[in-house]
DNA sequence: CCCGGCGGCGAGAGCGCTCTCGCCGCGTGC
DNA sequence: GCACGCGGCGAGAGCGCTCTCGCCGCCGGG
């Protein structure tokens, strides 16, 4: 009782079968090869002595391993808080238990951590890596990079992702943004601010961006940096109003920010939306709908991103697909869709 | 080039020198008996080839992994949408890593998971597991421990945990809503309502006795149940403003009812925290801090609770211990303290 | 009726590692 | 000075699987 019965391995399941290890391991890969009766016998055989692969011995020798390594760099506390990072796993894992692959986390905060994972992925403990790294001076991407895994990233990689065919999914933020604006245009609003997301990070980026394709040529005091956070959005939204009391909209980088401007004009005395209307940008659940008022803000598909991520990856494993020359085939950057969410504020 | 490089084997750094597979494993894996100049040798050995071990191979012979599952048995969006998990995942990543062992996440949300988790745990592709599960009616935790594996579950679980030396770890809930009730009763406030989380939910459940061990015997119109969603906590709020006009307190099974709690206070018109006081759970960020007033709640150390979770399967995993009698050594619940955070709200 | 072909199955050689065992050389005790 | 012991190192046997190869029996064609 106290030793774990050993588990049954290939060779006893032949045994108990009457025929050879090869013809298990057909059988139990689904391979044809075997007539119907004797397979029959083989899977009564697996089944009465629970038979389980070692997948151990099979990575060993087919030097696979059905595993994906998730690496998440975060050396802030604030995004790892927030709820995306849960629903991109959860559609990262959707996909990969489909196809029968392991997800393996690696969350990553420091230098030291960088050589770990660096370590690991050249360990070839796993066959492929998603990758979500936001800050513009990361050096992780460059080191997976180098382990020559097959690799796809969450969002748009700084260093001009598509140019040597860097697989990518990101959201539409530049897209978004310009949808945020031209909602507040279409509200008769026209003198709109911008409170900026850290940008360091591409999708900040892209959303002042998309803000400017509308705007064109905007009042830059009506444009001011934040960095993602409540009160980084409070601090600006004081900011500008200060700058331009006139001002009749706001286009916030995301939620939380948006939650912190909607404090700062409560604390000035704005009404939200008469007096000034306010957009944010992610639909981050549950803040957008606590806020007060509600936020109207972008939505984009968190966990279909993480999917398609790992749908990208998967196809690039597949043993069709030559090792190295990932480029080529298929589009290295895939953009998803967003959608506005009208809610109270704007 | 398109050609990877065959990886190096312990043969060929074994050759490269000068000595045997047995040695240089010896010098790889620490083990003395290697004497300094030939272990410096292989070092060196080891660094010029860029030599890795196969971990396949290692598991093949140590039948150890050094890879932890972590199972989140979650079917409902709304835990998963909040800031917990990453938490959670990174206070056990953090532990796991730094003690070498790598991490396979697998969440699940329906029955047919099940059975592929037990597979998987019954694969033997892992050394132990950590595992989420909230609801009575799981039948995740039976079929977990029936695989054997050594677990630890992260909150108390529903068959009476500590029974039969099942491990887990917790936050202190009743400890912590005795410490919410008498800050309310501290305030001067002594018709004091509570909503409940899902019942279902030992967390819900400890918070509960918590209030009733402060309240002893507190009107039944002063409870109403909630089910930890900031929608169920508006709805409790406007019953219980219903049956007991006169209520001065309310304290929330968590920060979300919170939240939704002071929606509808506001809405009847009562001023937080004049009229009514509110206290929240969890200390959910950036919700709690977010409200209007900011929540006074409870605090619980979150990413604390996965360290230890993963500390002691760790400790559980180390060879000295016996691999099926977990019971008898060390305890089999850890509870952690929690902390009343002072806002406004009460 | 004989021969070639083909498909089903078994034999066996590894995959890269760990670990036991035994050998050998050195130091120590009498 | 000799036997004994002990510690350092190498040889070799697997761990459980996959996959190639070759054998054998069955079929069809000449």
């Amino acid at each position: 009782m106290s030793e774990s019965a050993p588990r049954p391995t290939l060779e006893a399941v032949a045994a108990r079968a009457g025929v050879s290890r090869a013809t298990v391991s057909r059988v139990v890969n689904g391979f044809d090869g075997v007539r119907e009766p004797l397979a029959e016998r083989v899977r009564r055989a697996v089944d009465e002595l629970g038979y389980v692969p070692n997948q151990a011995a099979r990575s060993l020798v087919t030097r696979r391993h059905d595993a994906v390594a998730v690496i998440v760099a975060e050396p802030e506390t604030r995004v790892f808080a927030d709820p995306f990072f849960a629903r991109q796993l959860r559609g990262i894992s959707k996909e990969l238990t489909a196809h029968d692959n392991q997800l393996v986390l690696l969350l990553t905060e420091d230098r030291d951590d960088h050589a770990r994972v660096a370590r690991y992925l050249a360990g070839g403990h796993v066959d492929g890596a998603l990758v979500f790294s936001l800050h513009i001076d990361d050096p992780l991407p460059g080191l997976i990079q180098r382990a020559g895994l097959p690799t796809v990233f969450g969002g748009r990689p700084h260093w001009n992702g598509g140019e040597d065919g860097v697989r990518y999914v990101d959201t539409d933020n530049r897209g978004g943004a310009r949808d945020a604006v031209r909602h507040l245009l279409s509200l008769g609003r026209s003198r709109i601010a911008h409170i900026t997301g850290a940008l360091d990070q591409t999708s900040a980026v892209d959303r002042l961006d998309g803000f400017r394709d509308v705007m064109a040529d905007p009042d830059p005091a009506l444009v001011e940096e934040g960095d993602f956070t409540a009160a980084s959005g409070e601090r600006a939204m004081r900011e500008l109003l200060g700058r331009r009391p006139d001002l009749e909209a706001v286009f916030a980088g995301n939620d939380l920010m948006a939650a912190g401007a909607l404090r700062a004009l409560r604390e000035h005395g704005r009404r939200v939306p008469d007096d000034v209307a306010v957009v944010g940008f992610d639909d981050m659940l549950p803040i957008a709908e606590q806020t007060e008022p509600p936020l109207t803000t972008v939505r984009q598909d968190i966990e279909e991103m993480g999917r398609l991520m790992a749908r990208l990856l998967l196809r690039d494993l597949e043993p069709g697909t030559a090792p190295d020359e990932t480029a080529g085939a298929g589009p290295s950057g895939v953009v998803l869709p967003v959608t506005l969410v009208r809610r109270a504020s704007a």
